[in-house]
Parts: C-alpha cells; sequence; structure tokens
DNA sequence: TTGTAAGCGTTATCAT
DNA sequence: ATGATAACGCTTACAA
C-alpha cells in the first residue's frame, strides 16, 4: 500500500502538499501539483491508514453500538435489536463513520472499549442511569440513549424514546371503546418503557371508571433463560378477562397460541393486543392489533442526533426526541355489543 | 488518560518496561518493577490507545462483517442476519477482536474500509465470486464466505454453508412420503443455495417417478422493493398441486396466510414447508413443518475458522465447512392416504 | 504555494 | 533486567 511520504518523495513534494490534496484542500496548493498528485493518488488508488490518521489526529470516525445483554443469549435475534442496528449502521456509514458493535453488560468494558478506541460517539441501549453516569467519568462524548425514562438531565446524552404511555393509553381506550371492561396488562417487568406502558393503560381505565391496578398486571417470563414460560397460570388467569394489552408482539403471540391450542378462539373468546408492530404481527392469525413505532427512524435519528452535537455542538440542543406511535387495527380484538 | 510514556516517567522506567509489564512479559522485568508498575497501572486505570497500537504493531484486531445488501433496504432487519451478526459479535470479542459492520453493495467500498482499517479478517455474505477475487487483489488476510457456492478454490477463503441440497432432498422425500405426487418448489430465484435447493427438490422427485422439473419451479417475487408480490399468480398457480415447497419461512408464512385468507385450508387443501425454522416458524399456525439450520453456530464457526486462520495458519486447514440441517416436522404437511 | 519537523502512543530492535 | 531509539503513517503548526 503506497504512503502519503511515498507519493511525495515520488513526486518531490511535501507531505503536507499530498495531505492537503487527499482533503480536498485545493486552494493551497497550485493546480499543477494537484493535477500530478491526484493522478498518482489514482494510479495507485491509495488507501489512507486510518489508524495513523486517527492516532495523529485524536478522532476515530469510530460510533459505537452498544447493547446491554441482560438475559438474552443473541439480543441480534430479536427483530427490534436487528433493524434498529441495521438503521444505525446505515446512516453511521453515510456520515462518513464507521460502527462497531458490541453486545455487553458490563459497562466498565463498554468503557474501556469506547476509550481504547477513542470513539467519537456512543449509541446504548439497555443501559441504566447509574451505568451511563459511571461511563461519562471519564468518557466525555456524546452518548445516545435509547428507551430509557431514567436518564434525562445527564449531560451530553441525547435520549431517544416513543410515546409510550400515549400509545398505551390510545390502545386501552380503543379496546374499552369495543365494549371491554375486563381487561388485563402483560408484561414482563414493571419498570422503564414497560412501566410507562402500564401506567398508560392505567390512565384509559381509570378514566373509564374501569379498575387499573397492579391487580390486573399480568406478568409473564421471558422463558429463555432456565426460568420456564408461566404459560399454564396465564391461561388460567385469562378467564377473568376479555381482553388483554400485551407490552410486545412476542408475548401477544405466545398468548395468541397458547390460547388457540387450548382451544380458545381468538377474539371471540378474548382479544389480544401487541405493541410494536413488528413483522410477524401481520403474519399470525388473527393479524395483530398493535402499536406501530418505526424501529428504522429511531435508529436513523440516533445517528443524526450524535453526529449533530459532534459536529456542531450547539449550545442549545434538544437532547429529548420523542417518537410518535400509530395504532394498526387488525384482527385480534372482537367488538363487544352492550 | 494516561500514557506509557508518563507511567515510564512517574517511574523513572523505560517505556519499554512498562509495556512489558502491560503485555504480561513479566520474565523480563524484575518483581519489583512489576509490582511498582502495576499499581500504576491499575491506580489510574490505564487504557491502551488501540490506534497507536495498531500503528505500530501492523494489525487492528478489527474483524469485518460485511454483508451485501442486493435489494433489501436493511438486511439485519431479516432474522437470519440479525442472529448470524449476534452470533459473529460474541465471539469475535470473546476471540479478543472487535466488530466493525457493513452492509453494502460495492464491493470497492468494501475493500477500502478493510485495507483502510487493516482488518485482521473478514466475514462476507451475499458477495460472489468475481468480487471476492476483486477483494483479494490487495486485501491478502483471511476471508470467510457465508453461504456462498461458487468461491470454492480461493486462497485465503473459507466457506461455510448448509448441506442445502441433501436438506431439501429429504423434505421432499418427506412429503413424498406422506402420499404427494404433485408438489411445487418455490423460491425468488434460482441461483446459488436456491439453486441447490432446488436440485435436491428435483433429485427426490425423480428417484420417485415424479416430475422434478423446471416446470414445477414457482418463482415468487419479493414485493419488498417496488415490484409486487405475485400471489394472485401463484394462488391461482397453487390448485394444480397438493404440496408447496418453500425455501424459506418468510415465503411459506406469506403463503400460508394468502392461501387461508382466500379460503382454501392448510393443511388440508395443500400442504407447505419452509427452511430455515426462524422465529415465527412455530408461531404461524399451522406451525410451519420446515428445515431447521443452526445460524449460532453458523456465526460461530465463521469466527472460530478465521481466527484458526489467522493466527495459527495451519497449511493443510479444512476450507470448507458444510453444517447440518435439521427435520423438523410440525403440522403444515397432510398425510394423504393411498 | 510549499516545506520542515514535531507529535500522536505504541511496539520492537538492539545495546547495555 | 533495562533503556535508547527508530519506526508506524498521518496531521498540523509554523516557517520559508
Amino acid at each position: 500500500m503506497i504512503t502519503i511520504k511515498e507519493i511525495a518523495n515520488m513526486l518531490n513534494v511535501s507531505t503536507t502538499t499530498v495531505s492537503n490534496v487527499i482533503h480536498g484542500k485545493t486552494k493551497e496548493v497550485s493546480p499543477a501539483n494537484v493535477e500530478r498528485i491526484r493522478k498518482v493518488l489514482d494510479e495507485y488508488d491509495y488507501m489512507p491508514n486510518i489508524n495513523a490518521r486517527n492516532l495523529a489526529s485524536n478522532r476515530s470516525k469510530i460510533i459505537g453500538m452498544v447493547v446491554k445483554v441482560n438475559g438474552k443469549e443473541n439480543p441480534f435475534k430479536d427483530q427490534f435489536f436487528g433493524e434498529l442496528l441495521g438503521a444505525v449502521e446505515d446512516r453511521v456509514r453515510s456520515r462518513g463513520y464507521n460502527l462497531m458493535v458490541y453486545a455487553l453488560n458490563d459497562v466498565r468494558q463498554v468503557q474501556k472499549f469506547i476509550l481504547s478506541w477513542n470513539m467519537d460517539g456512543l449509541v446504548t441501549c439497555g443501559f441504566v442511569e447509574g451505568e451511563i453516569s459511571y461511563l461519562q467519568e471519564r468518557y466525555k462524548k456524546p452518548i445516545v440513549i435509547i428507551d430509557d425514562y431514567d436518564t434525562n438531565d445527564l449531560e451530553r446524552c441525547i435520549n431517544i424514546r416513543l410515546e409510550d404511555k400515549k400509545a398505551a393509553y390510545e390502545m386501552t381506550k380503543y379496546v374499552i371503546g369495543c365494549g371491554h371492561k375486563k381487561i388485563a396488562f402483560l408484561a414482563d417487568n414493571n419498570v422503564n418503557l414497560d412501566h410507562q406502558r402500564f401506567l398508560g393503560y392505567c390512565q384509559a381505565m381509570d378514566e373509564a371508571g374501569l379498575f387499573g391496578s397492579e391487580e390486573n398486571f399480568l406478568k409473564i417470563c421471558p422463558g429463555n433463560r432456565g426460568e420456564k414460560n408461566n404459560l399454564d397460570e396465564l391461561y388460567e388467569r385469562s378467564f377473568a378477562y376479555t381482553a388483554i394489552i400485551c407490552s410486545s408482539d412476542y408475548y401477544a403471540a405466545m398468548l395468541l397460541n397458547t390460547f388457540q391450542d387450548r382451544g380458545r378462539k381468538i377474539p371471540d373468546d378474548i382479544s389480544i393486543t401487541g405493541f410494536d408492530d413488528v413483522e410477524y404481527a401481520s403474519l399470525v392469525r388473527p393479524a395483530l392489533t398493535t402499536v406501530r413505532q418505526d424501529i428504522q427512524e429511531k435508529g436513523l435519528v440516533a445517528v443524526d442526533m450524535l453526529v449533530k452535537m459532534l459536529e456542531e455542538n450547539p449550545k442549545d440542543m434538544e437532547t429529548l426526541v420523542v417518537l410518535p406511535t400509530q395504532m394498526v387495527i387488525r384482527d385480534s380484538v372482537k367488538r363487544i355489543n352492550g
């Protein structure tokens, strides 16, 4: 691979001049030299040594994407993370950066990687406030935090999330509008965005004079790490309701099949709604009534905000983006008369 | 961030000695110094500057994963690539490397990135022989090629794929064994691994004295880029068959719903099989009879082979891995008597 | 417009 | 066991 120095020697010019041409600073170079240098650059298909460049210029053109693994063995198997990563990659590349990907639990390892590589910025999912603060003790560059509710007022942080509460509120209201009164909410935990969705559910229930309490919170066990799904229990408890608002399409589809396989008709016997509108939401039968979020947009906005803060560092930049959601009405909710 | 030089100055030792301690070459350093240096390293939580390290040592500890986009707007939305990427990330990290991800079409861009970053190795999907050869003109490090049939005898290349033909053969044989005679094969093209699967289908048909010709090749249009799905046409043509072997779960699920929504019963009226056993293969109803591949394993093996070639460079290394598949019999194929 | 040279933080060779 | 020192390829004051 040809280097700047070699080119400079070949043409009897300085490395500065070659470097200037490489970076398009042609005003400072005579047209004749621009031409000569460009020709050689082209002929030898010059490739910069990015490690050298990074070392000299004290940046890296690397943006890291780190997702916290929690229980999951492979987070990117989840379509949400897959799609998010694809969108992030696309925008990172088109903005002239490079994407490094890590699935980690230990925030100290995250810190090690982002500091060692001198990454220009970071996109994270799943880390909580204390962890982000820890990173920031030494990492002084911008961080985008996706889908978190506890890291608001941190310096150099951008939060991106959905109108989770509102979406759950609207979905619940829709189900109530279909005539349902005994409605449960299902999720695998009750913190962060699931908690917000639960709050939205509660609000709609309360406004309708129904009971939106913890009593009607159905906790499902993910079932992918040792623990067993508690589907038997959920099946039994479901008889107390005519509808279940699920906090994800995945669990909605799981209920759909569990119930149908045991002979209950959906939506005739019980209605079920999802959240996210992932691909199979429209592939299962009945097709899921759900809340669509634009994951692609989430990824693109994440990178756009990050790069904006990175390159322009505007003083009064908005550091919170709440993306809209959209009701998708399909066939999994029954309209009850009376 | 503290540097080696600073530590060396602090303790009145040379950078060499510090570097040796950092790399665990403690035999060459007096115990007293090891202790003193370790203490400072720890106290200041020393982080190496990887760009400097890479520049000096002429490697990068970066493994690239490049998937060819073809028509897809976001390849990682596809669960296959998502899961593959997750597995690759996991193994890359645990082997002490770092993963850079690109979704690209233009192989010249790929070359630019891998050369500029001086990547230690590459995992690719979707690129064809001419493209890999182009890369190798200048990139002299190992490349793992996933799911390709035309890049066999290239230097420094490792091929990883499935027993596609055999799997399709077995699936077709199974369907024939269920009493079917009029069986079609469906895919969105007839090259590479889809072609192999088609060949497997043909072989089983031939052996059973049935017709395994191009006539019974049903071409489906992906429908995600301008072109429309040709589902109407496929629906009409399907009446000539009692079973359809699909080259992916995705298309199988699509057929399932298209047919069911128009009133045909599955598997009573027509049987359908999938390929891959992605998550929703068991979520749709009827659950799909399909061929399972272990995507996780694919990713892990890819990195293992790459690192092996990288670090040991054994002379007689096997450069082809054909992973096994497994029939998963569920409910989408009807047993026909007679 | 052009060139010189220091510096980025490591690694690695070769003396001592 | 330890240290000087060159080298990696590039950027960037600063000087000419």
